[in-house]
DNA sequence: CTATGTAAACAAC
DNA sequence: GTTGTTTACATAG
């Protein structure tokens, strides 16, 4: 993630970030102003046992998922359950029900993924699948604050739309071509492409129009980067559609 | 209105 | 019975 400051905003310029691609320097801007806009104002986490009471089962069910050794090693909700009963202090003293309410946290929030997970021969082939954290979920973003920086994570459900952003950019990155974003037919036409490429189960909903209300709500009334803010460099239908070809 | 927790119906395994 | 999806409702802020 480019996490440079600067004061020129010439256009056209292109910027080689972590991965190596090269992205649009006006896009680039367009993101960390997005992510500011997200995460202004979220509270500071508690990490030690005696404080984590407070904390939502999605920030803890994250902390378990990070704290999985080896790349793309995710965790069984057993494995889940098991990691919130020895290091949290949350599930003693909440409903018996906790068990439900961490499967629903998993299950809606865009945060986690489930896989199958590779049989083992002990396993005798029976299928076990675990959850795994999505890239962009696993950010802490650092933040300017005044003249501290602060190191921050991303709400859940806020992150939610710094995961759209990072569709766009997956999207962009496959037609090989980068650009901001700023209109919503646009932006649509990206979310129903990249939802038939990657055969996104919880997007592919989305783009028929099912909300989750617990988490997608607004997304499109409120969203001023992604649907208001205006900026000279998005392409045109007919050229997208040209680069979609080829 | 947003974020979160809880309950429950229901399907698939 | 377990796992996962979804809707509905409650409450705090």
């Amino acid at each position: 993630m480019y996490t440079g400051e600067g004061s020129d905003r010439r256009q056209g310029e292109l910027y080689k970030v972590d991965n190596g691609e090269c992205w649009n320097t006006e896009f680039i801007y367009d993101v960390i102003e997005f992510l500011k806009f997200v995460t202004l104002g979220l509270d500071v986490e508690a990490t030690t046992p005696e404080h984590n009471g407070t904390v939502s089962y999605a920030k803890l069910i994250r902390r378990a998922l990070l704290s999985t050794t080896g790349d793309g090693l995710g965790m069984t909700v057993q494995e889940i359950y098991a990691w919130l009963e020895k290091n949290t202090t949350k599930v003693a003293y909440m409903s018996q029900n906790w068990r439900g309410s961490v499967r629903h946290n998993l299950s809606l929030n865009m945060a986690f993924s489930s896989y199958l997970r590779q049989p083992s021969k002990r396993q005798g082939g029976k299928k076990v699948w675990e959850w795994r954290l999505e890239p962009f979920a696993k950010k802490e973003v650092t933040l300017r604050k005044g003249d501290r920086c602060v190191k921050k994570i991303l709400k859940p459900s806020q992150v939610l739309k710094a995961w759209m952003v990072e569709v766009l950019m997956a999207s962009y990155t496959l037609r090989g071509h980068h650009s901001a974003v700023s209109n919503a037919s646009l932006f649509r036409i990206d979310i129903c492409e990249w939802a038939r490429l990657t055969r996104d189960r919880k997007l592919d909903k989305f783009v028929k129009g099912v909300t989750y209300l617990d988490t997608l709500r607004g997304i499109h009334s409120q969203d001023k980067f992604l649907f208001e803010k205006s900026t000279s460099t998005v392409p045109g239908r007919e050229r997208i559609a040209q680069l979609t070809k080829t």
